[in-house]
DNA sequence: ATGTCTCAGTGCCTGAGA
């Protein structure tokens, strides 16, 4: 069983990229994030026809996820249960949540594409709405693990020092602060696995590298991508790699995907 | 570090978000 998790920063913009990807790693199930396609654009034929079932949720212009395929789609689940949306703070009360998870059952698991709040700055509302919905998707989660699980994606948090090219310079800067890697410790006291990947190239299996500044030829990048698999699942992982090879030429991705091959469930 | 990319609207450039 072959699973993957990529951000594609535009569904449309990658779509020959990711289709050709598809074509040539052949993961039967596949998480995607930064969609950016309102569900009713998702290009559900295009990957119909490498034999994938897919599910979308989306916004429009911002965000979006969706799941693709090959071993089963059951029960599809848009937004997580108590997920917050961004709540400006003027006193009004939840917004609708915003187009960030997406759940479905597949081969006897069940399967979370997710993509965290950025949080922008530390000083921002949307820092704290970033910590609120890592706290509303530990609730969430936590009444999922009575079975398989792996909740993949863009969690826009490096989970340590080494999973930042420079850690000096993100002093004061979300994605390393203790408080969301705290969020992340508490999904894994539920029993959540991380599945490190191996890296392509370098000690680091950084998953995302700005596109400014030449960043990821000089492999100035980060780990914010994660795979967090319960313990049926991470037991039977045999290999994880950051395929970097989809970072690099005309028209990427910032983020490349993660592939994770493991022994099957059902 | 702020060098790029994407989207949609104010529309063929620009602001916002990442």
């Amino acid at each position: 069983m072959r699973l993957a998790t990529w951000n594609v920063n535009s569904v449309k913009a990658r779509l020959p990229r990711l289709l050709d990807w598809l074509a040539a790693t052949k993961p039967d199930i596949v998480c995607l994030q930064e969609t950016k396609c309102p569900a009713e654009a998702f290009p559900v034929a295009e990957v119909g026809a490498l034999g994938y079932a897919a599910a979308a949720h989306g916004d429009g212009r911002w965000n979006g996820v969706a799941l693709l395929s090959k071993v089963g789609l059951d029960e599809v689940t848009l937004s997580f249960p108590g997920e917050p949306g961004f709540a400006e703070m003027d006193g009004v009360g939840a917004a609708r949540p915003e187009a960030r998870a997406i759940g479905a059952t597949c081969a006897g698991m069940r399967v979370w594409s997710l993509y965290a709040p950025n949080g922008r700055t530390v000083d921002s509302p949307h820092y704290l709405y970033k910590l609120d919905w890592f706290a509303a998707l530990r609730e969430a989660l936590a009444a999922e693990m009575d079975m398989p699980l792996v909740a993949c994606g863009d969690f826009n948090v490096a989970p340590t020092d080494a999973d930042v090219w420079d850690p000096a310079l993100f002093v004061g800067a979300t994605h390393v602060t203790p408080a969301e890697r705290a969020a992340l410790a508490a999904l894994r006291a539920l029993g959540l696995h991380d599945v490190v990947p191996t890296p392509m190239k370098g000690p680091h299996p950084f998953t995302y590298w700005d596109y400014r500044a030449g960043m990821f030829h000089q492999n100035k990048g980060m780990r914010i991508d994660l795979v967090y698999a319960s313990a049926e699942v991470a037991g039977r992982v045999r290999s994880a790699y950051v395929d970097r090879e989809a970072r690099k030429g005309r028209g990427p991705s910032d983020h490349a995907p993660i592939v994770v091959d493991f022994d099957p469930i059902i």
